[in-house]
DNA sequence: GAAGATATCCCACAAACGGGGGATAGCTCC
DNA sequence: GGAGCTATCCCCCGTTTGTGGGATATCTTC
């Protein structure tokens, strides 16, 4: 029997999560809050086997909660449940104590077989999520190249974009749409977004600002 | 269509591997070879989009094609599929390259949905040595840089943001969406797009490209 | 001359965004 | 006490974006 407590803010996602659960009889929820400050409460009162828990509480982090639980109690593996897949939430969980961590969107079978993973001591982590640790390992252990910003013509950090896509980029920096960008560039619209397109797959994002975001810091647009 | 080039010693974990990714006409394996040697020639030939790599190879090691894979195609995405879950191997494999770690044992579909997150961005990795990386990264302090806490007092060119709305502004150039960020700073999507209209209206902007490169250009946020 | 990379065009659809309202509450500064 | 600012929350609605397809035409490159 493994006892599970829920510390989630969103009562649709406890219910959620706790519905889930109860497919499985080995499971038990023994405590199911809505904050940090009950959910540390709880801790030492339910002595749960794992927790289920989101970071994004009104009252304190979730982190601080995992932190908690570790100390309290050794025994407990921590899931972190959450939308947040950055890297900060990522590594602070983990440096935390959290032992699997899952985005929200999952599915439930790999809810509950993430679950079982954890008691049976594995680290269920959402690909997405794993691919950010990877590349955090991948840059700290050998000397990690000094960004030293050469402002050279092939100052790119291993991407190079063609010039249609920089100009693209530049256009779309300075808040252009796609018509718009269509009309400047005497192209249809639709071939603009085909741009784009490819620019997001190279850059690997997913968003206008993350995009600019990222081509500022890789040197692939000036800000000048 | 995702090209797929299977380097593995055991022909029929080979064609075990062939016959998977079959049942889905996405796949197209594009090579199968038992040897590090004809993998590594045969990586400029097919160009393929996955690399599927077994680590006990006859000749060498599977990092070495990693290694090789990843400089002469940096596109390709490496997925180690081995027997040996032992720190070193994972370390080393990463450390080489690779975006997913999967051990011989998993389920068909586990492999499909791996593969498929693997071009997706996503790095699938078995739980169990998911659970040794954490513990890599909990033991290793690290130089993990503290997390971006605080508000300095940044020269402003001009315009002045509220806390509030920088943060905002450098989750967007993270590429968060508005319930993502509502989530993250425990207020309501609604309040997110509150503050994201002040700040449009602050940095004479319409869009997200746009502030983000502005705040960029006046220095409101760091590229780090 | 086949293969690759690039640029071009098109369709379609869900999700996200931008901008327009308006409202309550707390805080500071005069 | 009231004006001004910030933060919070909510609704609506048309536009834009992101992303999945697929297609054709260059122009190198091998």
């Amino acid at each position: 029997m493994t006892r599970v407590q829920i510390v989630e803010d969103d009562a649709a996602f406890r219910e959620r999560y706790a519905a889930i659960l109860a497919k499985d009889p080995s499971f038990e929820v023994v405590a199911s809050v809505g904050t940090g400050g009950e959910g540390m409460a709880l801790l030492e009162l339910r002595k749960p086997d794992v927790l289920l828990i989101d970071l994004g509480l009104p009252d304190i982090s979730g982190i601080e909660v995992i932190r908690h639980a570790t100390q309290v109690l050794p025994d407990c593996e921590c899931m972190v449940v959450t939308v947040f897949g950055d890297e900060e939430h990522v590594l602070a969980s983990i440096e935390a104590g959290a032992a699997g961590y899952l985005l929200k969107d999952a599915s439930e079978e790999s809810f509950l077989s993430g679950i079982r993973e954890l008691i049976n001591g594995g680290s269920p982590i959402s690909p997405i999520i794993a691919r950010r640790l990877l590349r955090r390992f991948q840059s700290e252990p050998g000397a990690s190249p000094p960004p030293a910003a050469a402002a050279d013509e092939h100052a790119d950090s291993n991407v190079s974009l063609s010039d249609r896509e920089r100009e693209i980029l530049l256009l779309a920096s300075k808040g252009f749409n796609y018509p718009e960008m269509g009309k400047l560039m005497g192209i249809s619209p639709h071939t603009v977004t085909s741009h784009v397109k490819k620019i997001y797959r190279k850059l690997a994002v997913h968003s206008r600002g993350e995009a600019v975001f990222e081509a500022n810091r890789m040197g692939l647009i000036r800000t000048l």
